[in-house]
DNA sequence: TTAAGTGCAAAAGCTTTGCGGGTAG
DNA sequence: CTACCCGCAAAGCTTTTGCACTTAA
């Protein structure tokens, strides 16, 4: 993510913590900055990698339970994904996902006329609809390779 | 699911099964009798607690391959979703989902003009699109009333 | 000061693996 | 017969919990 939408987004980080009065840690700010950079849609793990390398001493319950904190602060969302463990978006605003049916890597995919989709009726589900999301689902490139290499 | 629709995708499964070698087991038929059931898109754990009743003995492993081999046959998916258990769905043909943020639940809904999506170029990103699903993103009736209560 | 966060250790939950015996085709 | 499957036990990931200590505001 480039750098003013990062500023951006760490003043609004700041911003929901006075807010709310949740304490901006060390080790909050620090896994924010991760995962605004990934462009991975990464594992608690895969970020506990990194970080641990920035905070010497942070430890995996910690980067769990920010994750979460900031999923609830509506900083960062989680990503909808086959797959057993979850995995992080920085990305708020609407966007769509290519999700590979072979390795379940997930990867960003921006279409306005996707953006544009009209939002059925929920109401016999009584289910409130706030935003949506579009998997368009089949096979990546390094998947692809693979196949012909059998 | 009907017995009619049931009875077709057995059928299926069995051709494949002759097709690809694969042997068609005591196990698979029980797994694949519960899938074709369920309407809720069970973990593999909740598969296993209804099959354990009907085949004495199964294993969990069994249950976790089984399954797995299914998806590999295109006989049932993998749900995409947020939380961390993998999840199944008897449905490969189109179709979208109602996914609840508070719960991670994950609700079937159908939709011509959903189904009538045009699929963006991927050409960029050299990914093949198979298919495609819709999440609808929000609350679903449940966690409303448990937000009312609190 | 003080409410909330953090690290640690341990437990709980989810999934895979290796292997000897069993079974469908 | 024979390749593949099954159950078991154990290990390996992923996530949560309780508690004593630390820190942001």
């Amino acid at each position: 993510m480039d750098e003013k939408k990062k500023k951006h987004r760490f003043d609004l980080f700041e911003e929901r913590c006075r807010q709310q009065g949740i304490p901006c840690t060390v080790q909050r700010r620090a896994v924010l900055d991760i995962i605004l950079d990934s462009d991975h849609h990464p594992t608690t793990d895969q970020v506990f990698d990194v970080v641990r390398d920035r905070v010497p001493g942070i430890s995996r319950t910690t980067v769990y339970r920010t994750l979460e904190t900031l999923v609830r602060m509506d900083i960062i969302t989680k990503t909808c994904h086959p797959g057993s463990a979850v995995r992080y978006d920085p990305r708020v605003e609407i966007h769509h996902h290519l999700v590979c049916l072979y390795c379940d890597d997930v990867i960003d995919i921006d279409s306005e006329q996707l953006n544009l989709l009209p939002v059925p009726d929920t109401s016999k589900e009584e289910f409130d609809v706030f935003d949506f999301r579009v998997q368009l689902r089949g096979i990546c490139r390094n998947c692809k390779k693979k196949e012909v290499e059998r």
